[in-house]
RNA sequence: CUGUUCGUAUGGCCAGCC
């Protein structure tokens, strides 16, 4: 059973979920009775993957087996429902494990903490933190580096800071992960110097940066169009005895292609397969939306069929920077091509999608062709692009039309 | 043997900066 668990739950990791349910029909099969532990390992694996409906499943075939869901399990799915943005999923679980006589530890606490900090939900984060004090359950460094990365990502620099001051007082780090967030706090609002002063005090404080730490700083130059900069911290990193991982390399190359050095990208995409960082789905993306702003779109739509070739399925963004492309390029009709593809690979459009095909006729001034977009997908994002196209060719009476059928459809103006 | 925190790609609008 010991073993069939780990090749259980090695399967999950590498998402090979088919394979993960073969064995446990083949334990079953053979009487020998998986335990939580195992159902655990598959629960968490298709929560990790947002295939909730699926991990519910699995709960519902370890009950009828009576196998009894422990707060691992329990904690598996809220990772879950978060994962999905379904918080009151989430709550409820919360209380089921309450009610069924299990006490949630700090790290269920965590995973709900942290669904509520990825939706911003600022007033419950501090309400639960209280929580977990009441139920003797002390945040610790992985509470906290929620906190801290989520009042990052909100721009609320003082109350991080709080909370460092707080962490410090508690022995409760900072620690790599809390230097980390603040870091990239930094980068995402340009400032650089501070960010790479940060690397300094973890460096100072005994805090061994991480992979993802130059990441961050790479990432952040990047962006700022700083490609030297960026190719100065990949040194430091190689100095520090880190590798780049594919992650640092997207970053760069991501860079590279938006300064419209494609002859660099191109290199730096040899180094990658070199030194066996096959390029993603990330990547191949990455440089479609190169080509595509630098008005190769053709180069683009030849990139993507590359990419089913080599059995590198495209997911929504590829799709919807490839529709982007042909639109900017005045090739509409192409852009909506892509979206029957993408129907034909079941993979499904979303607000970006039609927002962006509705832009794109109507800067073609094809007002009819964008009206039949937005019956396929009335939502916000799409009235929103659809009034803009109106508005900016004059045309008044037709976006006060689209206001007011808004409202009809339960979609509010705002 | 299993669960929690940090880094990468896509549209429009708005704001800010030059």
């Amino acid at each position: 059973a010991f073993t069939y668990c780990i090749l259980i739950h090695g399967l999950c990791q590498c998402q090979r979920i088919d394979e993960a349910y073969q064995l446990l029909d083949e334990m079953i099969q053979k009487d020998c009775h998986p335990d939580a532990a195992v159902y655990n390992c598959l629960i968490a694996g298709l929560c990790k993957m947002g295939k909730i409906d699926a991990a519910r499943n699995v709960l519902k075939m370890m009950l009828e087996r009576s196998c009894v869901p422990d707060v691992i399990t329990y904690t598996s799915l809220i990772v879950g429902c978060c994962q999905t943005n379904a918080l009151d999923e989430a709550r409820k679980l919360m209380e089921k494990m309450k009610e069924s006589g299990l006490t949630p530890d700090t790290v269920a606490y965590n995973a709900l903490l942290n669904g509520l900090c990825k939706q911003n939900r600022l007033e419950e984060v501090s309400k639960l933190l209280e929580e977990m004090v009441e139920a003797g359950r002390e945040p610790d460094t992985f509470s906290y580096n929620t906190v801290v990365a989520c009042l990052c990502e909100s721009g609320k620099y003082e109350e991080a800071g709080k909370i460092l001051e707080k962490m410090i007082e508690k022995k409760c780090g900072p620690d790599v992960v809390t230097y980390n967030s603040l870091m990239d706090g930094f980068c995402k609002v340009s400032k650089m110097d501070e960010a790479e002063r940060l690397l300094e005090d973890m460096v100072g404080r005994r805090c061994a940066p991480t992979v993802i730490t130059y990441t961050t700083l790479i990432g952040g130059f990047s962006r700022a169009d700083r490609l030297a900069d960026a190719y100065r911290v990949m040194e430091d990193m190689f100095k520090a005895g880190i590798s780049p991982d594919l992650v640092t390399y997207n970053c760069l190359l991501d860079g590279l292609c938006k300064a419209g050095k494609l002859e660099e990208a191109h290199e730096l995409l040899e180094v990658m397969v070199e030194k066996d960082c096959a390029p993603d789905v990330v990547t191949y993306s990455i440089l479609v939306n190169g080509l595509c702003k630098l008005g190769k779109v053709d180069d683009a739509r030849l990139l993507l069929d590359m990419m089913l070739e080599r059995g590198c399925q495209p997911n929504l963004v590829t799709f919807n920077t490839m529709i982007d492309g042909f639109c900017k390029a005045g090739k509409v009709d192409e852009g909506h091509k892509v979206l029957e593809l993408m129907k034909e690979v079941s993979c499904t459009p979303d607000v970006v999608t039609y927002s962006t095909l509705i832009d794109g006729y109507c800067k073609a001034n094809r007002m009819q062709d964008a009206f039949a977009i937005l019956g396929i997908s009335p939502d916000k994002a799409s009235y929103s692009s659809m009034l803009e196209g109106l508005c900016s060719t004059g045309k008044v009476e037709e976006a006060q039309e689209i206001m007011d059928l808004m409202t009809k459809q339960g979609c509010p103006p705002t």
